[in-house]
DNA sequence: TGTACATCAGTGAACGCGCGTTCACTGATGTAC
DNA sequence: TGTACATCAGTGAACGCGCGTTCACTGATGTAC
């Protein structure tokens, strides 16, 4: 006969099998529909359709979520500039205009990682892999500014850097300048102007001119 | 005979005659103490000695308090520079190095002020006061590096200001590094890094080289 | 190939928290006569 | 100079909210024999 089995229901889903990319996911969603200051991990556990106390299983606390979104970040920036760098040819100031528009395509593009990516507070930014994320992103550009192929063992706090933390500088800032709505209050047409006006304000560089 | 007076006392303080300017004193301080991400209305309401209704009074909500004092931090931020400027004599290279240092001086030396004046999604930023106080800033850095003493009227959004766009990008890039600890970890050693090398970064833009 | 069991990856209810804002109210002030 | 009264600037209790995290638990998996 059949019994009565079927008011329970065998939940073939109790493990999901990749719940940590799939929170990532999740939690890049939030944190692009919401905005940084929206973010919530209740919420993100709610749209990877599971319970709130899941992921703490794979992160710790929310500062450890927010710490690998950050640092994959940093490393997905990284990989775009080095990409852009690997296709300008050998000259220097082809190589340091295509990592500067690389840098602000992608900071523009995604406003709430790049939000994240310099929020400190809100993660662990001591984390190695982290440091270690940010620091490649820096030395792309550095080696570029340089006009080598390898690797400077100047940090970026060092005198011997200024060039290059000028560079980085302008950019960071004409990233936030755009995504903060200075060159046009809708979305869409802050990111237009700071397309056409990145090429001539990077011209004021010593190092473009 | 004395009569029972004793335990209902006065209350002469029912009417605090200056709130405003005090709840604004006690919004700063917890700023100041929590950073822009821990401030709260009840917190800033408790500090000032009143109860948590009290605020909206005079500011309406939170975002109401906010936009005041990021706009008092504008202007307080544009008579730095202005004062910086007037002191730094006729010559053009003169006074941007001198509006340069005074700006990075304010922002280092306020940086919740500062986090707040750059996160617009906190507070009203379409408000006509703030907007004003915003491009007071901008036109004195504007006017210095255009050599003037009139105001442009180039927005900031437009191609003719490139070169103050850059000024002003790296300024705010540079102020941004070094509050969120990229000179350094610790906050007094990222200030004197920030301090030695704000003079080199800016001798790479052309106008001051 | 089958079984016992340890381990792993989830559940979901509950906790306590501080928040922003609302509400009906009341004490102090200042103005009109 | 005294009094009535409108207005102003506060009170403080209460509301509902969503949050991060904890806890005892349980279902599924995989390994040792």
């Amino acid at each position: 006969m059949n019994t009565v089995k079927i008011s329970r229901r065998p939940r073939r889903d109790y493990h999901h099998g990749a719940l940590r990319p799939a929170l990532l996911k999740a939690a890049v969603e939030v944190l692009e529909e919401r905005g940084l200051d929206g973010f919530s991990l209740r919420e993100t556990a709610r749209r990877a359709g599971v319970s709130p106390a899941a992921p703490a299983h794979h992160f710790g606390d929310t500062p450890g979520l927010l710490t690998a979104i950050a640092t994959a970040s940093f490393v997905s920036l990284s990989e775009r500039i080095e990409a852009a760098d690997a296709s300008a040819g050998p000259k220097r100031a082809a190589r340091v205009r295509a990592q500067c528009q690389a840098y602000v395509e992608y900071a523009i593009g995604n406003r709430a990682l790049y939000d994240l990516m310099w929020r400190p507070t809100l993660f662990n930014a001591e984390d190695a892999q982290f440091k270690a994320a940010a620091l490649r992103a820096f030395f792309s550009l550095d080696q570029a500014v340089r006009g080598t192929k390898s690797i400077g063992e100047a940090d970026p706090g060092s005198a011997a850097a200024a060039q290059s933390i000028a560079c980085w500088a302008l950019l960071h800032g004409f990233a936030r300048l755009a995504i903060d709505g200075m060159f046009g209050r809708d979305a869409a047409a802050a990111e237009r102007a700071a397309g056409s006006l990145l090429p001539s304000v990077l011209g004021h560089l010593d190092l473009l001119s």
